[in-house]
DNA sequence: ACCTGAACACCGTTCAAGT
DNA sequence: ACCTGAACACCGTTCAAGT
């Protein structure tokens, strides 16, 4: 069992880690030490492997945070959607939303390379855009208004998104400024207002 | 006139720089080189002074971002601003993209500290935030309600500014995708789209 | 009174060499 | 077949020392 492989015949050293172990180990990094601390080389550290075996299992820095974006979206549960389409558009956003919320340094991620992680087919994500859209056109949007539409609640939820980061960030480094969570919730609170008045605004337009 | 000052009696080394002069020479290095390029050193480099002295004008490298906003946002012109207090809103809002949108890596800045360029009195670009407030009063919100869109509106800045900057990163990592500048204008009209939906969304509410 | 080099504690990434 | 140390080319920031 040590050396040996029962199924496929393997030869050389065996892996010392996968790409499963390096996202978890990259979630844990990040939960224990805070956004900016996860590097490369203290990536590697955790694991107790070389630095530069990381670079087997992911292309560079920004290929890894992409990874954990996705991956963070697929475990994210999928909401009950209503059947009223504009309220579907809402809840889908929210679930949007909330999926990245986990990890609200991924705007910066999101910004660069948005269709990385959610424009391109098979990828977990993407059942979030297509649902949007469709709801909105079964609303009574046109095609090219959902399109709109998509692409404004994207920049609300990123705007959001990295609002929400800096002042964790800020929070981080000014302890005991108020009070602690509220604020999240404030801000979640805040960003379904928006996007009640943006679907509104959209759908209520005649022209 | 090379050692003896008219008015006040200086003594001691005359500064080799100034507040203005890093900030001019930022711009330069951020217009000619990129954005990413703009690092404490290679400012110093390129101003042909010692790399610590430029932290005799600011505090740290944060500083010299939110102070080259603070500069961009005074430097913009002041839109004529419409009877309409509705329309005023979307032309405050679009003029601040614009005075921003020659910046858009200010996304990253404005989003960690938001308030020390915007929220502070005293700072050139506070009349954007009393302007837009107030003129939504005008045409009908209550106090919450306004502060509601301005924040949400904040949030659509924000996020279309950094998706431009990681589009215009990408595009200078791998030329001739596309076309060249329709896309800016391109994201330019879908922002104003969003605000108005989002101006009449909001606007229209009754409940 | 003002400026600075050297140093500290880091980065991401590559590549020849090791097991 | 898989892993790695050393190296390269950088960062921001501090502080004792220089002019």
């Amino acid at each position: 069992m040590t050396s040996g492989a029962a199924n496929a015949p393997r030869r050389g050293r065996p892996p010392v880690t996968s790409r499963a172990e390096i996202l978890t180990a990259a979630r844990r990094l990040i939960a224990d030490e805070g956004w900016e601390k996860l590097t490369v080389r203290r990536l590697a550290r955790v694991l107790g492997i070389g630095t530069t075996t990381i670079y087997l299992h992911v292309r560079d820095r920004d290929d890894l945070l992409i990874q954990l974006i996705n991956d963070a979206a697929g475990r994210s549960p999928r909401p009950d959607l209503p059947d009223d389409p504009r309220e579907r558009v809402i809840v889908v956003a929210l679930a949007l939303h909330d999926a990245l919320g986990e990890m609200p340094w991924a705007a910066d991620v999101l910004a660069v390379d948005g269709e990385a992680c959610l424009g391109r087919p098979g990828e977990d994500a993407l059942w979030y855009v297509d649902e949007i859209l469709s709801s909105a056109e079964e609303a009574g949007c046109t095609p090219e208004r959902s399109g709109d539409l998509f692409v404004t609640l994207w920049f609300l939820m990123v705007g959001e998104l990295l609002v929400q980061a800096g002042s964790a960030r800020r929070k981080a480094k000014t302890p005991a400024l108020d009070s602690e969570q509220n604020n999240a919730l404030l801000d979640r609170d805040v960003f379904e207002v928006g996007v009640r008045s943006l679907v509104q605004g959209t759908l209520d337009h005649t022209d």
